[in-house]
DNA sequence: TATGAATGAGCTTTCATTCAT
DNA sequence: CATGAATGAAAGCTCATTCAT
């Protein structure tokens, strides 16, 4: 019900992004996406324009979709650690495709708007990097190097879009825990009562 | 000074590495590469075959060069983990070109070799997994899921391969010392003494 | 007069045969094809596929166009044998190019193509023998070997192709007319009344 | 024991030969040829030059061995068509490969040596309608066209290098005396016993 | 809104041939 | 004698894109 009768934009898009996961960008040619999408080509060139703009926006779309809910994380740093995690991880496993190809197509962007997805990429990783600050400085967490440990930890959480699968061993909620209680347990402090999920589970008490 | 007079063979795989780590297997065309490594295109065929052939051999070789040394490493679970992940971080940062062509362009590989690369891949999962159970087994590492942990860490390391630069901030044994301690960390291990490099250094060994 | 503003597609298809008829099939290039028809290689790919493409339709348009009249030859053997040659010998004086190819380029034919055509020709080629075998049999014909008559009488009528020219020293009338008595004297009948044309010119029917 | 130990331009040869009969000049590489004779690519030009010197020295050779014995056949009329036939026959059923290359590759020769081949084919076809004239004078036999007569004859003949196994049905000597039994059919004659194998087999007489 | 037609530039690969050794 | 190396040209085919209708 959420959405019948998907426009033909937006099964063009779909049809990109399935495909740009797959084969890359470079590897995929305008007439498949034509036939996955069932439109002709100059429909195509009709709806979404070049084939850069369409991954101009799909690039900018797999970014700030990421960015957004994390710019409101609040809370302890632990709190907001966790909560980013648990957004990456659900995010890279519901929208795989479109993160897999956010995460290796920067290289097929124009300069200019190469630049710009970077820049929200930047920004992003900031929000880690200053999570992490913040949670070294209170105590609570202990690493080598803060940038480091972002990277890292940025690194580790988006693999799961490479092999995260619904009807996987584990459910989606496992999987985000337990990235949690590593990303934690990296960080050196311990895995606590702070996982979004769980603490939504409870009912929201520190226990 | 290290490698004089590289034969032509040599200049072009180094050529398709570059090539193929900057702009991927589909966005490089054969004539790139024979430029890049200063040859005609029809001297490029005379040395290698196809252009699937030289990816074959290079990806071939990525997980190789890795599986290798993998299969050696001995030590009880905290030494091994430890030395898999020193290994794997100096590779990724070493040869970060041809590993990030390994980690990428699987996708590029016909049925057949694809399925000879994945069988390496698997056995060097394998190892890492194997080691990370005896580390629980032992009461050495306590993690979420076993598997899970495999994937993160590994994942966690190979991202070195997209950012470390020899004239960056850390030098390559800070990296690892760090990647290491993380690890074990992750591994809710203590980061004890067990880093190879920091070993090497301190236990006064040959060099 | 008789065709005016010929399609795009078939002015490919013509220049094709004509060209395939001269050099041969590996020795046409698909760019003499596009200059000869007066469009792009880009545009000839749009309205065949590939060049065995054109091929095939090529070979199963010359078989068929042969098989299909001598599918409803009807008489005495005598009289149907008259027919065959009277079909042969015009077909491969009028449409001689796609006749050459037909007979030349079974080789260049992939190996499921190949075999359609050659259940074409077979069904032809047995045509032929059925006639022969039914004049023998009829004691009409008088031959050293039934097949080996059809497979003669089959290449000296096919040879048409290679010479006949609309300005030559006879007119296709006075050929067929030949071929058809040489035909019967070689079938040990005597060159009677039965040619088709020369029944049609003396007996009055209907035009 | 006739020929032990094949020297290498004919081994080239011969593998030249086998390639244009089966697959045509153009669609035959030297690398084939070169690999077929087991030689290098740079031997073969050692030895035989172009890959069209290769061509001419074959057209050639295929045309005067089919000429040289047939200026040498005497006789009367019948006794000559007969023997000309025999030997283009068996000359077609043994040589079969050459003979096709021969017949199909003329248009695949520079202009000058198509001159020089197309004069020994005229001098062959010439022979033969000789022969045809003279027995037509001498009222042996009775043809609607003499030169139609010979062209007709001669496609039927060649026909024997598309078809003659000598592990057919047939033995050679009964292939050869089909087709002369058929060609003095053909020509009106009876099919007396002029035929050579049986002439020879017989001792001479005219019976 | 929708599409068939059209195209220049590019693709990967093979071609016949030469030449230094 | 023999060969590996090298090459410009051409092969068949696909590319992303435009445009008239």
């Amino acid at each position: 019900m959420t959405q019948t009768q998907l426009g033909t934009s937006d099964r063009i898009h779909r049809a990109a992004v399935r495909l740009f996961a797959t084969h890359g960008f470079a590897g995929t040619g305008i007439r498949k996406i034509a036939d996955e999408a069932g439109v002709t080509v100059a429909s195509l060139y009709h709806y979404v324009g070049t084939k850069e703009e369409l991954l101009e926006r799909m690039m900018e779309e797999s970014m700030s979709q990421l960015l957004r809910p994390a710019r409101q994380v609040t809370g302890d740093p632990v709190q907001r650690l966790s909560a980013l995690v648990d957004l990456h991880v659900r995010r890279h496993a519901r929208a795989s495709q479109l993160c897999r190809v956010g995460d290796t197509e920067l290289r097929s962007l124009s300069r200019a708007s190469r630049a710009r997805v970077l820049a929200l990429r930047d920004e992003y990783q900031e929000i880690w990097r200053d999570t992490i600050t913040a949670g070294v400085a209170a105590g609570d967490f202990t690493v080598p190097d803060t940038n480091l440990a972002a990277i890292a930890m940025l690194q580790m959480c988006t693999g799961v879009a490479h092999w995260y699968s619904p009807r996987g061993r584990m459910t989606l909620d496992q999987v985000s825990t337990a990235f949690v209680t590593m990303s934690l347990a990296l960080l050196g402090g311990g895995a606590g009562p702070h996982h979004p999920a769980a603490a939504a589970a409870e009912g929201g008490g520190l226990a």
